[in-house]
DNA sequence: CCAATATCAGGTAGACTGATATGT
DNA sequence: CACATATCAGTCTACCTGATATTG
């Protein structure tokens, strides 16, 4: 007889995103842009000046894969660089102003997904499903 | 002044899966497979005699996509498919031998990421991680 | 005839490795 | 010279849309 493996946790990660990423790019579709670029912009709005080396980092990418994405949301004007004055190898990026109205502008279809996902949470478990998630993260960045 | 916002739970999931994705990569690529590849072979391992078309609804793309995922499946020698009997326009797929070793030529070392992952966790707290995951995938999968 | 399934064909996005240029 | 950053080029995988054949 074969024994009953109960679902990784790791699994339904997965399974959460991959559902996740069908919803967000009806959202984000409509606004010229991908979920992975999406992401991109999100990261950037809540870290400004950030290089393209060191989103690449975060995402757990490399360099050249997330130039490539940063060119696409350039040429699309939602993003601009500009040669760091203290390190002249490196371009911080920021938001322009259209970059700006588009995360405004799928901000409450992006709350409405969440809201859904975790409609039966407790404010408190949704705080602590949040810290585990974060210290998930983190333990897996420092460890390889 | 800016208001803060909090990381939303959605991208934490997608963090999280994202730091997966590169150490899961690590562990498979060396058995000649993609995580992609991987995680269907998973799914075909807890639901055998499945079709390519319920596989593509289970990760939530199209028939097309997963075709080329069973494809490569098939080709290396990992996946049989065979002609329904009651629905002939059906091909159930089930795991070769070949298949079944390469999971369980895996798994320690994909329990070890998880473990690393969520070593802060309690095993009650694991349950819970696992059944809210399990709910958003549920709530997203209904609402569309 | 319509729906589901499998599959072919062509296109795009995002990932990789390798190579190059430049600034610290 | 070593290292970090940005970028070009080529390739692969995984998605997509559209079209076709078969079975129920």
């Amino acid at each position: 007889m074969t024994a009953e493996h109960a679902p990784r946790i790791l699994y339904q990660v997965k399974q959460v995103e991959l559902a996740v990423r069908g919803r967000l790019d009806a959202v984000v579709r409509p606004h010229g842009i991908t979920v992975t670029q999406y992401t991109a912009l999100t990261v950037l709005e809540q870290h400004p000046g950030m290089s393209s080396a060191q989103l690449a980092r975060h995402a757990f990418v490399t360099a050249q894969a997330m130039e490539g994405i940063v060119r696409a949301l350039a040429e699309a004007g939602l993003i601009e660089r500009a040669r760091d004055a203290d390190n002249r190898r490196r371009m911080t990026i920021s938001l322009t102003p259209a970059g700006t109205a588009l995360l405004a502008a799928c901000r409450d279809d992006v709350d409405r997904i969440e809201g859904e996902a975790f409609a039966g949470l407790s404010s408190a478990e949704r705080s602590a499903l949040g810290r585990w998630l974060q210290d998930a993260r983190r333990a897996l960045e420092d460890s390889p």
